[in-house]
DNA sequence: AATTGCCAATGGCCTGACCTTTAAACGATA
DNA sequence: TATCGTTTAAAGGTCAGGCCATTGGCAATT
């Protein structure tokens, strides 16, 4: 016989299992207010501190809602499908979702980063990455950047076909390309740091830069920077590839800046 | 003038969102404790009651465990819990949405990163943030900083006076002080890149290294570091910051691999 | 009929106490 | 020296009882 592991569990759970069962039995069908705290504290024989805790654990799944001064109301159980709590849950805590409530919070994987202090980080990640890309590169690894490249070549083809009316350009080989260059370097957290970059350049500010890209030569320039760059990898020559990536940022970030004054 | 309706949240919801914000902040990092329910209730002005009311939320949702006779432990943000999944992931990879984007270029988030590279990409970056925060940081910042070196300096102490068979050493002030000034630095994008970096720093070849931290004078050293780079931040000298920080990684990395062959 | 005032019921929160569990620290012993 | 109980401080678990704030129905008032 298999050892059964006894726990004690806490009050507050068993409580709330309870509570939860006698709902789930109809004993307190939806819409209907269970017995007062003191009531339920006396009825179980435990104090009205774990009927609270209880009866917190309930509301913050969704089950129940604890109106001051009234009573505690049984909910509706809501779809219960994959994702049950996550509705229950927006709509029982608005605090979770609300701008109000997250002040201050700097949530700082969804705040959006402006432009020029994305660039000047990635001003001064990339060409350390692609200078130690230079010397760690292997040959499968000098394939899929050359491939990003040629992407990005056929990305800017397209939109000069296109002219000015275009979709918005896609910038996925762009992105591609320096992703697998710090993917490249060997060390997998300037892939992380650089992705991570990468990833926070969909803000709104983004718009602009997006539009320059297409209303200048920087499309052209930004190829032969690729170009230079990517010559510097197969050379293995880790000075002109950290060179080549601190120009070809340099020329994004002055672009950027002479026009946004 | 609109009637501003007035919202009374329940205590125990606001002590909740405070300590999730805290521990999303870098405050409690996943591992550590938080403080013992006594010490938060008097430090928040609260009752011990409504303290655990609080916690109880935060356990239900999966975001700390609650041990008995040990402490509240901050669990890692997993999206296994009940909290809401899709904006969880979305949330930490904001590219995600983006199809074109998605393609191949897949690093997860998980992987465990070698200290050695992560270490070597801290020490190419937070010198650079460090130099940015002598020149632009707020006497608000500094002094968040200044709290943040105060708690490392009293880590330390608790790890001493335990000696070497203590409890874990907790590195929260330490994370604390390098995440302060790299938010310090006014370049939200080197806040991030950091809070990434350490975020990863908690796999078990870590383990090693915080094996370090006690068994030798590493945190002696390093408290004088810190202090250098104090120093150099309340001085506004931008190249003593950045010297400082790199001498002060330096040593990290010499005293991991000096040990670690 | 509508408004106002009252009040019992109910949840919200606090104080302070005591118990149980955990794990570090300590000794005793082999 | 290493191992194994014992001790003990710290942390969570629970309880009892009290006071405050809100709600909502009912009665008195206008």
């Amino acid at each position: 016989m298999p050892i059964q592991a006894i726990r004690t569990q806490r009050l507050y759970r068993q409580i709330a299992d309870q509570l939860r069962q006698l709902i789930e039995r109809g004993e307190f069908p939806p819409g209907t207010l269970l017995p007062p705290e003191r009531e339920l504290a006396q009825a179980l024989g435990v104090s009205r501190a774990s009927v609270r805790e209880a009866l917190i654990a309930l509301e913050v799944v969704g089950q129940v809602e604890v109106r001051v001064g009234h009573g505690v109301v049984v909910l509706e159980p809501k779809s219960s499908s994959v994702l049950p709590v996550m509705s229950q849950a927006a709509r029982q805590q608005p605090w979770a979702l609300d701008p109000e409530f997250s002040d201050e919070t700097a949530l700082d994987f969804e705040e959006e980063i402006p432009p020029y202090a994305l660039l000047q980080a990635r001003r001064h990640v990339e060409p350390e990455a692609a200078a130690l890309a230079a010397e760690h590169v292997t040959p499968e690894a000098l394939e899929s950047i050359r491939e990003a490249f040629t992407r990005n070549v056929e990305d800017n083809h397209r939109v000069q076909k296109r002219g000015g009316g275009g979709r918005p350009h896609s910038h996925a080989g762009d992105r591609l390309f320096h992703m697998r260059i710090a993917e490249a370097s060997g060390n997998p957290a300037y892939a992380l740091l650089i992705k991570h970059l990468l990833g926070h350049q969909y803000g709104v500010m983004f718009r602009r830069l997006q539009d320059l890209y297409m209303t200048t030569d920087m499309s052209d320039r930004s190829q032969e920077d690729h170009q230079r760059i990517l010559d510097a990898l197969i050379a293995k020559d880790a000075n002109a590839a950290r060179a080549a990536m601190a120009d070809h940022l340099d020329y994004v970030l002055e672009t950027f800046f002479a026009e946004a004054e």
